[in-house]
DNA sequence: CGGAATCCACGCCGATACTG
DNA sequence: CAGTATCGGCGTGGATTCCG
């Protein structure tokens, strides 16, 4: 029973634990999410991943690239032209995290609502 | 067109991104997993949740709490007793959690390979 | 038992400068 | 254009202590 959360969850070295963590990245989410529909550039990336500073747009998408989730294909020409794009295996990523980032604009209400109750009965 | 990642990626007050980055936290994302299959106590979630300190449980939980993914319930007896459970809202969110985590489950050995290549590409 | 509060180390990340 | 390298601040979170 691998979904079991007991058995992934109390294990020592659990490697799931840690690839989970990478990919629960704030960053990595977002770059998965653009480099769904396309492939992209890297300051086209910078530019449109609002908030992105150029060093953690360069480290996530080495780490994405390490994990075989998004490729790196590089143009041997002048000036440099590098595009990123999803692997099978990112793609297949992207369907749960689609569902993840659409759960959350369907309950964004839901959560706001619950936050403002909450800070409410802390403030009286 | 609420799925388009370009919507909810590019606005500068988007409180979906704020939203997502907590949910995607490594500890949120272990409690509630641990939740799905039944209420816990403090103590107990503090000894399941291998590696949480004592600080990060508390501060998960309140925030799991603020978000109403988690329901706390205080028994007014003495030693203390508190348990936590998932809300309808958290167990509605928990579905795709799991499938998130089944990915990685499945997955965990390609991405291992992955990086093992990746390593040795970088090394040779 | 289930926290709250305080202190502080460390590692993350932004800013900056430089390069092929 | 697409990075790498370096530095420094500061926020995150661990350890510890105390409390109802």
């Amino acid at each position: 029973m691998p979904n079991d959360p007991f058995q992934w969850d109390s294990r020592e070295d659990c490697e799931v634990r840690q690839i989970l963590d990478r990919i629960a990245d704030k960053w990595s989410l977002l770059v998965m999410a653009l480099l769904e529909n396309r492939t992209m550039r890297f300051t086209e990336l910078l530019k449109t991943v609002d908030g992105v500073s150029q060093r953690m747009l360069t480290v996530t998408l080495r780490q994405l690239e390490r994990d075989g989730l998004v490729s790196r294909t590089v143009f041997p020409v002048i000036p440099p032209h590098v595009e990123y794009s999803l692997t099978d295996l990112g793609r297949s990523l992207n369907t749960t995290v689609t569902a993840l980032v659409t759960w959350t604009e369907s309950h964004q209400s839901d959560i706001a609502a619950s936050r403002a109750r909450y800070d409410e009965a802390v403030a009286g």
